[in-house]
DNA sequence: CTAACGTTTGTCCATCCGGTCAAAAATTTG
DNA sequence: CAAATTTTTGACCGGATGGACAAACGTTAG
């Protein structure tokens, strides 16, 4: 559709992979206005001009950053599945989202960065292939609700509130260390989340008796 | 401490919630690098200089607001207390929380901005003031749990679910109403996401016999 | 009324920033 | 090797932006 052929040398390939995880760190702690090419430039180890001869503008770098995410960003909501048990098919889903919290975070947090400005650049996508493959999940979570193997509930609902939970541990993560201290905030802290998040999204705050 | 004593005209007062009010607009949905200073003086009815006199610099906006706003943002967990219902009391933290992020969505993307780019100008404040409040209230939650009030579980990592999922209704709000879509997306989302939340932190998801 | 004080504005400045350009340097190709 | 092509760089440009300043304007108290 849009570019039609992009035959590119092997040094363009390379320099390529280089500037767009240098800008992931930039854009991800300082937002797209916030970041400036410069700071990219410098951190993938090169000139603004050269930087400049990959992408022809910083939206560019932007776009192909976004367009990226999206893919592996919706990967874990792809893998529900109508087969197995339900039950063990969300918590494969929220312990999945939550790895991905704990490993990619700065993916996390340029995702949560365009969203907080108004997602200016990816609203097509919210209202296209996001919406559509929410409105598809809910109504396998919907069937599991009227088959009884899960509570009666809104599934989107649902749905939003494990990216929330999960997520924060990401864009919050300074919030997080802070308030955990150096003694519970350090590698332990995402096992301990875990272990929360199952046990809220199972059975919530009711004691058993 | 700082201000010996910030003695100020009657338009002075009045200005200065003009411009804070106009800042909070801008700084929430752009940050504090993507506003600008003629930004926040044009929604503010006023010439940029005029501005800087009430503000001698755009920072200084930033954190007025920035201090004014962990007052109210933390109110709703001070009110949780040791007396009345252990759920009876969660249920009305969430409850307010979520309040919050209907009625005051700016405050909650500039403080979500603010720690999505590390904290910079309010790191202090999150190891002081908000982790001992955070440590305080944990303990409360933590005698609710040896008393088989509550299900025994990680009382921080219970507040940090509670702010996720409540704040992700005002930080992620143009995601959830591109899911949700014109129909379900309205005014009744709160409604929708009240019940939701309460369920979930009650009961979760298995299903009752 | 008038002096003192508070408020507003137009103008100006230095810096930053996104982006261009031509020429030099390096690499690939014949 | 030499020509053709790709890559890198330094210098530069125009516009945006944070902020300074003095002069003009408005308000208030004696």
């Amino acid at each position: 559709m849009d570019a039609p052929a992009p035959r590119r040398t092997r040094i363009q390939r390379e320099k390529r992979e280089v500037i767009l995880e240098a800008a992931l760190d930039v854009f991800s702690t300082h937002g797209f206005r916030g970041a400036t090419i410069d700071q990219i430039a410098e951190a993938a180890g090169m000139s603004k001009p050269n930087l400049l001869y990959y992408f022809r503008r910083k939206e560019d770098i932007h776009t192909t950053l976004m367009q990226r995410l999206l893919d592996t960003w919706l990967a874990p909501l792809r893998e529900i599945d109508d087969v197995g048990d339900p039950l063990t098919e969300l918590r494969g889903y929220i312990r999945r989202k939550l790895e991905m919290a704990r490993d990619f975070p700065r993916e996390s947090r340029l995702f949560a960065n365009e969203i907080l400005q108004g997602a200016p650049r990816i609203m097509p996508m919210l209202e296209g292939e996001l919406k559509s493959l929410v409105d598809e999940k809910a109504e396998i979570i919907k069937g599991w609700m009227r088959a009884g193997k899960i509570a009666t509930t809104d599934p989107r609902h649902l749905i939003f509130s494990i990216w929330a939970t999960t997520q924060h541990y990401a864009d919050f993560d300074v919030q997080v260390r802070a308030v955990l201290g150096p003694d519970r905030g350090g590698e332990g802290r995402f096992e301990d989340a875990a272990r929360f998040l199952e046990q809220l999204f199972l059975s919530g705050l009711v004691p058993r008796r």
